[in-house]
RNA sequence: GGGCUCAUAGCUCAGUUGGUUAGAGCGUCACGUUGACAUCGUGAAGGUCAGGGGUUCGAGUCCCUUUGGGCCCACCA
């Protein structure tokens, strides 16, 4: 045997696996028309990011199906790639930049675009690494980037096609605006966050010549934003108001800009909300942009991209949004306008990458229409063609579906894809084209200029499952691994980026892009806490694979996290992991210290055990043990399989868990001490690496290696349950050897008897079944009950000085002359029964319930008579016990 | 305002379609150097399943409701 430590150390293996996998061209996946295709995108994570647990969550989860399916003998491909992240990427490269003492502007747009490309260059792989150490069995040869020169193709081939469909346009909206990135946003990027605000009361006096005597001095109006009404067009009233009525049509005074504004009428003011007048912004708000054009009212912008006050703002020009907010409320106050201050919890935008508060921003933007994409998108989940996991999802979804708003994909940025988009010099008219036109399509201008902005992140991402695979190309991948079968990934994304998807493969593919989507949970600390930088509660997947190894950390998060609900993490949660590989690493030692390795048993492959033509005798006839462990394996074989395919994979685990630990190692390996067949002994370690390996890739591979040289596990066939091996019969006689054990060492550990204490066991089997597994166990009863001698008797009473059990298959007596408490034996015993006099009570309260006997179904009714005469002749049985004491 | 989700042992969580006496890991306690493993083994203690109501012969499980966490969506300034 090699010289294998009797502890695993992950870093002594890990590394090299990995390299040997890559190196065997294992983890690629070409079309094959022998086998079906399985295939998953994978979530591509920004150029910019480092590996999180989020990460480690998703990723784990995505190679467990991976490997799981290339075992099964699919085409299992695994695309990795990354994302352009557009805004979060510049800010970067503009922070490191701004080290140097450079800016963007200084640079300029090319220059820094090279700027960029340099730094993707230098830290662009920096995640793909990562996911390397995680194990991760992506096809890296495929390995995407969404501003490739193929994905940027596919990106200009989608906007033309929507362009000239109709489905995109092109116009001025108020839309969210981040002065500090200074670019537009989707609405889905920027997320409403509640915020403790304040409602300002303010006082609009009437123009004076209007200020009739009983109607007061003015309108009050309430607002958030008091910045806001340097550009305040009219004041509005519902026109139902009877408070207002009359004020219809009059003119009021704007207080600091001293201009003459209506009070109109309009539907949308809601009579209860503040004062039940509101002021009218045209450029600063959606809803009194609608208004605006309901009325025929100019906007008038006040506020700069920048969030600073411009031109418009009088005195205020080139003040902060803030600071003018104060200055405008001072002046306000100053002139006794300033009616009442409420406290008021309100939801305010946030940019999502930098998480400045976003400003609702009149411009001239690219939008998608939705919801003509959206029709069968909604169809292809309410069909069940796309299910999601956990179902619940599937309501969120449809919900956002159908009231899906169009989609603002302009960005004011220079990191992405510059829209397809020219402008004539002559005529203003647009030319939409994949390659730059020649001449305007209006009026055969020659003189055109390029859109400056770029598109969404987004745009991209939304074409990840099949412009990964090479369209707009029609290619041999695409069309063989298309749809995919999994989208793995977390719930944040689901509008940006699942959503999305499926529009987007409905419309250019005429397909769905993937049958299942899993929605795994968020990863939060020990307190319920998200994961961020900022709370600074981050606990790095890196340090946990290098203090625990990547199986542990692997592992350990799949074995807490179930079915969507959210994962709470601290770190001494990857102890589980660790121990387990551990574990393993120890079974599989004993194992092949046992074999001798001249007898090439672990050439014996493991379809000897079916029935089929094949068979193969083992070296010896199979003992109980062998055959309850064979069957066992076969039902988890069948478990395991089976919770995979329901996306169940802490219930996959727990099971093989459970089997390997508890059945393999605690039962079947123990019994094997006293002789077992060999052959089962490797055969179920072997099946056992195998279950394992999707979850942990790495202890597997080692330890298949050590038991025999071969090729790699991740080829080795997924194991198929053989149902003839699953023996209830066996299962049944096995407990009764396992309780019998159980019996005689809770008497040692009651008693106070330990195991250097030589003792003798007499157990008297009640019936045919326990007299046949006793007599089968014997000689495991015997060593792991640590007997120096064992009867069994149908007939045999019970010694004078003895301890005794009694369960419904057998009566138990260990005699020990003169050393025994018979008071505290007899105490022990009277115990044990009213446990079960408990139990008879609980049950005769139904079985004299009339109401019982009469509705519960016979079967219920049956085995409750049943159950209550063997526990009432046990209980007859501790009698005799106790009185012969 | 709408929706989702959680509340089960000291801690972290499982618990399939309602049917034995509700499970696991960690922690606690007792014992243990049987030649795989102390990252281990054996055994034990520990729960009126958040509160209330209902359906049912029977509820941790289904329905209603209250309380307390968490999350998502929403253009009342």
């Amino acid at each position: 045997m090699k010289d294998i430590p009797p502890r695993y150390n992950p870093k002594d293996h890990e590394e090299a696996i990995y390299s040997k996998w890559e190196k065997s061209g294992f983890f690629r996946a070409e079309p094959d028309a022998d086998k079906k295709p399985f295939t998953i995108v994978i979530p591509p994570p920004n150029v910019t990011g480092i590996l999180h647990m989020g990460h480690a969550l998703n990723n784990t989860l995505q190679d467990i199906l991976i490997r799981w399916k290339r075992m099964q003998g699919f085409a299992s491909l695994w695309v990795p790639g990354t994302d352009h992240a557009g805004i979060a990427t510049q800010n970067v490269v503009e922070r490191s930049l701004r080290e140097k003492g450079l800016t963007r502007q200084g640079l300029g747009r090319e220059k820094f675009i090279e700027e960029v490309w340099k730094w993707r260059e230098k830290y662009g792989s920096t995640i793909i690494s990562q996911l390397k150490r995680l194990g991760a069995s992506c096809d890296w040869e495929r390995t995407r980037f969404t501003m490739d020169k193929g994905l940027s193709e596919a990106v200009l081939e989608a906007f033309v096609r929507l362009y000239n469909k109709g489905l995109i346009y092109r116009g001025n909206y108020i839309i969210n605006w981040c002065p500090r990135c200074q670019t537009a946003l989707s609405d889905e990027e920027a997320p409403h966050q509640d915020v403790e605000g304040k409602l300002y009361y303010i006082l609009y006096p009437f123009k004076e010549e209007q200020g009739v005597g009983n109607a007061g001095q003015g309108v009050v109006v309430a607002t958030t934003r008091p910045e806001t009404m340097l550009g305040d067009m009219a004041v509005a009233v519902n026109p139902k108001d009877k408070r207002y009525k009359k004020l219809i049509g009059m003119k009021l005074i704007l207080p600091i800009m001293e201009r003459e504004i209506d009070i109109i009428a309009d539907d949308f003011v809601d009579k209860k909300f503040g004062t039940g007048a509101v002021k009218v912004t045209p450029a600063h708000d959606p809803n009194d942009f609608e208004m605006s054009k309901r009325h025929s009212l100019e906007p008038v912008k006040v506020m700069g991209p920048d969030g600073k006050m411009n031109e418009n703002a009088g005195r205020f020009n080139g003040m902060d949004r803030f600071e003018a907010r104060k200055a405008v409320l001072a002046e306000l106050e100053e002139k006794k306008l300033l009616v009442k201050i409420d406290k008021h919890e309100h939801a305010v935008g946030h940019c999502y990458r930098c998480h400045t508060v976003v400003e609702p921003y009149l411009s001239l933007q690219w939008f998608v229409k939705m919801k003509p994409l959206a029709e069968a998108a909604i169809e292809a989940v309410k069909s069940g063609e796309i299910k999601f996991y956990p179902k619940r999802w599937t309501k969120v979804y449809l919900n956002w579906m159908e009231n899906i708003r169009d989609w603002c994909v302009s960005r004011q940025i220079w990191w992405g894809h510059r829209l397809p988009v020219y402008y004539c010099a002559a005529c203003d008219g647009v030319t939409v084209s994949k390659i730059k036109p020649e001449k305007c399509v209006k009026c055969g201008g020659l003189e055109l200029k390029q859109d400056e902005d770029v598109l969404d992140t987004w745009f991209s991402s939304w074409l990840w499952p099949f412009s990964t695979l090479g369209w707009p190309g029609k290619t041999k991948d695409l069309e063989y691994f298309y749809p995919t079968s999994a989208l793995v990934t977390a719930p944040e994304i689901l509008f940006f980026w699942v959503a999305r998807m499926i529009m987007s493969g409905e419309e250019f593919i005429k397909k769905i892009p993937f049958s299942d989507v899993y929605i795994h949970g968020t990863v939060r600390d020990a307190s319920g806490k998200k994961m961020s930088k900022s709370l600074g509660n981050i606990i790095d997947p890196l340090e946990i694979i290098d203090a625990f190894g990547s199986d542990a950390l692997r592992f350990s998060i799949i074995s807490i996290t179930s079915a969507g609900q959210d994962v709470f993490l601290s770190k001494d949660k990857f102890e589980i992991g660790r121990n387990f590989a551990n574990k393993i690493w120890n079974a599989s030692r004993f194992v092949l210290m046992n074999i001798d390795q001249n007898d090439n048993i672990v050439r014996v492959r493991p379809n000897i055990f079916s029935t089929s033509s094949k068979y193969i005798r083992p070296s010896r006839e199979l003992s109980i043990a062998d055959k309850w462990i064979l069957s066992r394996l076969n039902r988890t074989i069948e478990a395991v399989t089976k919770a995979l395919k329901n996306y169940k994979f802490n219930e996959a685990e727990s099971i093989l868990y459970d089997f390997i630990w508890h059945d393999y190692c605690d039962w079947y390996v123990e019994m094997s001490k006293s002789g077992c067949a060999k052959e089962v002994l490797i055969h179920a370690l072997e099946d056992s690496l195998k279950l394992l390996h999707p979850f942990m890739p790495f202890v597997t591979e080692a330890v298949w290696q050590n038991i025999k040289e071969r090729e790699s596990i991740m080829t080795a066939s997924w194991p198929e349950p053989d149902k003839k091996l699953v023996d209830k019969k066996i299962e049944l006689d096995m407990e009764i050897i396992k309780d019998i054990i159980v019996n005689i060492r809770n008497i040692r550990s009651d008693m106070n008897i330990p195991y250097s204490k030589k003792i003798t066991a007499i157990v008297v089997p009640l019936k045919k079944s326990a007299e046949r597994a006793a007599a089968a166990g014997a000689g495991y009863i015997k060593n792991l009950a640590q007997l120096d001698g064992l009867t069994i008797d149908k007939k045999a009473a019970k010694p004078k000085s003895s301890l005794s059990a009694v369960t419904e298959n057998f009566s138990l007596f260990i005699p020990l002359e003169g050393i025994i408490d018979i008071a505290a034996e007899k105490a022990r015993l009277a115990k044990k029964q009213d446990a079960l006099k408990q139990q008879t009570a609980f049950i005769e309260k139904k079985l004299n319930d009339k109401n019982f006997m009469d509705h519960a179904p016979e079967h219920v009714v049956k085995s409750e008579q049943e159950r209550a005469s063997k526990i009432k002749e046990q209980i007859d049985r501790l009698e005799d016990t106790i009185k012969g004491l």
